[in-house]
DNA sequence: AACTATTGGTTGTAAATGTAACTAACAAGC
DNA sequence: GCTTGTTAGTTACATTTACAACCAATAGTT
């Protein structure tokens, strides 16, 4: 009965990375959704409109690597709360821009404020050099075979 | 009108490593799910009682840092699948100890097979300095305040 | 203008997950 | 032995997600 071991999952970086990965998640939610109510993917929805401006649903799907039907139902959520507002476009009524009203910027504010102090919290745990090592490898490995998702 | 970009949601080491994790686990998951029909959690059973050998689901529960209704529900699936089997103990009737029988040693074979080759393959992207110091980065995250799972 | 294809987005339904409540087996105190 | 507490594991139900089918607006073709 072989004892295993001849490896061991903590050294395989697809799971090591799952585990880094939801331990962050999990720690983070208690912010936009205990405070907020907020689901995963509205944050993300959020948080990418607060950065980088308004922008239409498929440009959101394209960035966050959301699947449209994820995006779709975010915003709906979102739009429910006053988080956020959505102008039609009269030259193309298919899409809309999606936008922040005062509301949907202050929350933005708050948990954007929450998430710098989380990751400086996390990158405490880290020196600068591998912190900076960290990131370049992850832009790296996020590069990874992205087909078939933002659809 | 801010157009964003105080920060970039790319700096964040959260997200980022999301992004990262996600994009590994979507592509590995055509190995244990096209092969064999298997979620994510029914992998990750399959892998700790592959690797470490023959223990309760309790310990699963600990050393996978899942939920035991994940693990229950995984157990089953697999069990369904005669991926694996369960003796129960007579010293103590609660706990069955689960152990692969040679149809599950034969499927762990083959996906651990493939998960070294995907590890590799997400090596190769990075020189070996990277790859110590990005394993010791996300080692000391994923311990990051474990609390409330594993119940 | 009519016909098809494409694009942006929504909706319906099944599968998966989270949470809490539950059962069964054991353990401890009385 | 009989309560009370704990532990291992399951089940029930509500929430979330995935996938496919759908609709409406526009673009391209004839």
């Amino acid at each position: 009965m072989r004892r295993g071991s001849e490896f061991d999952p903590q050294d395989f970086l697809p799971y090591l990375l799952n585990q880094a990965a939801e331990a962050l998640s999990l720690e983070f939610q208690r912010h936009y959704r205990g405070q907020y109510g907020m689901l995963r993917t509205e944050w993300r929805v959020l948080f990418h409109l607060g950065c980088y401006g308004e922008m239409t649903a498929k440009e959101i799907c394209v960035r966050a690597r959301l699947h449209k039907t994820k995006v779709s139902r975010a915003v709906a959520a979102l739009q429910a709360k006053r988080i956020l507002t959505r102008r039609e476009l009269e030259r193309d009524r298919r899409h809309a821009v999606l936008q922040l009203p005062p509301l949907g910027r202050r929350v933005f504010a708050d948990l954007s404020r929450a998430a710098h102090a989380f990751d400086s919290e996390v990158r405490a745990a880290l020196t600068p050099d591998e912190a900076d090592v960290l990131h370049r490898c992850l832009i790296r490995i996020a590069a990874f075979e992205t087909a078939q998702r933002t659809g």
